[in-house]
DNA sequence: CTGAAAGCGCTAACAT
DNA sequence: ATGTTAGCGCTTTCAG
């Protein structure tokens, strides 16, 4: 058995019954408690022992009024489910590692609604700073954000309007790209499916980056199709095989992510099609499911892990140099043909 | 545009800025902003109107302290990669919405240590309640949490000792199940594929539920093989892949989650096995991927969404009803025999 | 190296 | 319905 404390505290302990229990003042156990150098060793190892056989937790809320210090990062992010966001969380736990910061977690749902909620919510303790998805805000977000005094890196997305700091890529851009790569292998009826777009900007502007291209290259979307929740694998699968019925001569489908990409390329493979010969496909993400597909989809990293541990960078980096914020950091993300676009025209 | 305060604030606003802003006694403005109905509408109107022309935020971190209560419920789970527990979260948040309570996320990692360290991190914020997955922590955790004076829900699993609540399934008899529908089927030459143990308490009681019930059918695992990190999509193929050559007359594999099986599943369509013919499948967890799949692997749902509701609902109802802790809650996992096991002996 | 005093921004409890 | 007083548990600042 490990040796339980005298009695069990229903009020908790506070720093006096530390002092109490070890003979030295609060403010002495204070400073041991926060590892200061300025305390003999005796001492330190009298409170420590005492402290520890309470079982002393300290009040950080206590803490935090009187030293105007809060240790905490709000991160806000639209989703879990997503499997693009847990990554970016990845990236920012690892960077804030080692820093005293902790980073503390909210879901909006792709709400600004809920964005707003959350961001007041968490503001309201005075976190050290914020990192959050998007460069879309309600006006109430926006103020309280730059109202709030302290470093906000907004991640994920860089075509728009910073409040402060900005880490991402252009989305605009990779739609373009992945545009190009699909001309460029010779492709011509082209149709897109993809989540339904009010909801997520960065879906919407990588549709209108690919739109744009296709556009420039005197081509226009052969057919679109949009669903929202359900299994993202499913919906690939069921959107895929209905667009093919629909729209039988198309030689590419562009997925919005690569979960229904991959659905997509089930229904291709397990229907016979060729891959990439009659048809190409191509997904956004570049998630660690497309490892275990028996062909490797067409995709785009969004370098999700590196764009965490910029933010964090930013953040913790804010906190001790003396710069100011407005950092802006694009990042490019990286297309990876796969086996599902065909490396030359036919 | 809309309109900005008339000057950036440096100094956060406090409760004063607001009194002085609208005439109101401070206590006044602080019954306002936190919605007790013994104000005059008058008064409030005005309050309101100030409050908001300023931008103010409230400083939770003084309230806190200042009421001795803290409306946060610290929930601590193991990795947000895993699939399973982004549901669990959303039961949590679900059951949440509306009583005041919001939830603060930890990571562990499956580290007892880092368990250890992320809740005396959060418990230092004296939150109202904690939820945490498992029921294997160190000495310390324990004694923390016991220590805590507040609602304490272990969550996923029920075999073992719980410090207060526990919501969960037992692994050990969803393991027993599934290898009674297993045996039932006619399968007797059975492999094993999962995660590596130390980490995982409850894959280790799915296996070890699953090789006692073979055992006392007078069976035993034929192959068995694990895997730590990675795709897991990608690790079922390749194991599976392997195990199928190093021993070919395998009848049944049993996956410890429906990721790795999924890969499994993948594989075996690929190499024109006959599943569930000449093969049988099984996961667990009832992930939402498996829909996607043409054919569905036999799985064992979780519960993991309504063990997240039950989880949150016996922390806000100890809140409010002065029920004493201590509550269990076992869940029935549902057998779902998907495709991959024949309905009945050859 | 250690201690005493003051106060962080808010709210409980008590006036009025 | 509104105001006043005291203090939450800690840290800053200043003395010794």
């Amino acid at each position: 058995m490990s040796p339980s404390p005298p009695t069990a505290p229903r009020r908790p302990l506070t720093l006096r019954d530390v002092s109490e229990a070890c003979g030295v003042s609060e403010m002495t156990v204070s400073r041991v408690l926060r590892n200061r150098t300025d305390v003999s060793p005796a001492t330190r190892e009298r409170v420590l022992a005492a402290a520890k056989a309470l079982g002393y937790v300290p009040n950080k809320i206590a803490g935090a009024l009187a030293s105007q210090q809060v240790n905490l990062v709000t991160v806000v992010i639209p989703s879990l489910g997503n499997m693009v966001f847990p990554e970016v969380l990845r990236g920012i736990s690892d960077a804030l590692e080692g820093t005293g910061l902790q980073p503390v977690f909210g879901i909006t749902d792709y709400l600004a609604e809920r964005e707003e909620n959350v961001l007041y919510e968490m503001l309201s303790w005075r976190p050290s700073g914020v990192i959050l998805a998007g460069l879309e805000h309600s006006d109430a977000s926006r103020a309280m954000l730059a109202g709030a005094g302290i470093p906000v890196v907004e991640i994920m997305d860089v075509d728009g309007t910073a409040i402060d700091s900005v880490v991402g890529i252009s989305h605009r851009r990779a739609g373009r790209e992945m545009a190009h790569a699909i001309i460029a292998a010779g492709y011509r009826r082209i149709g897109f499916l993809g989540t339904k777009m009010p909801d997520d900007h960065r879906a919407r502007k990588r549709l209108e980056g690919f739109s744009d291209a296709l556009r420039e290259a005197g081509l226009e979307l052969a057919d679109t199709e949009y669903y929202a929740g359900g299994s993202a694998l499913l919906k690939g699968r069921q959107m895929t095989e209905a667009m093919l019925n629909r729209t039988p001569d198309l030689d590419f489908l562009y997925y919005s992510n690569d979960m229904i990409g991959a659905g997509g390329l089930l229904c291709c493979l397990e229907k016979g099609i060729d891959v990439p010969g009659r048809l190409g496909l191509a997904g956004f993400n570049g998630l660690e499911i497309l490892d275990g597909l028996s062909i490797r989809l067409a995709t785009m990293d969004a370098c999700r892990r590196e764009i965490g541990e910029r933010a964090a960078g930013i953040v913790a980096g804010l906190r001790t140099d003396d710069v100011i914020g407005g950092t802006r950091i694009e990042l490019s993300p990286r297309l990876e043909l796969g086996d599902t676009i065909r490396r030359e025209s036919p």
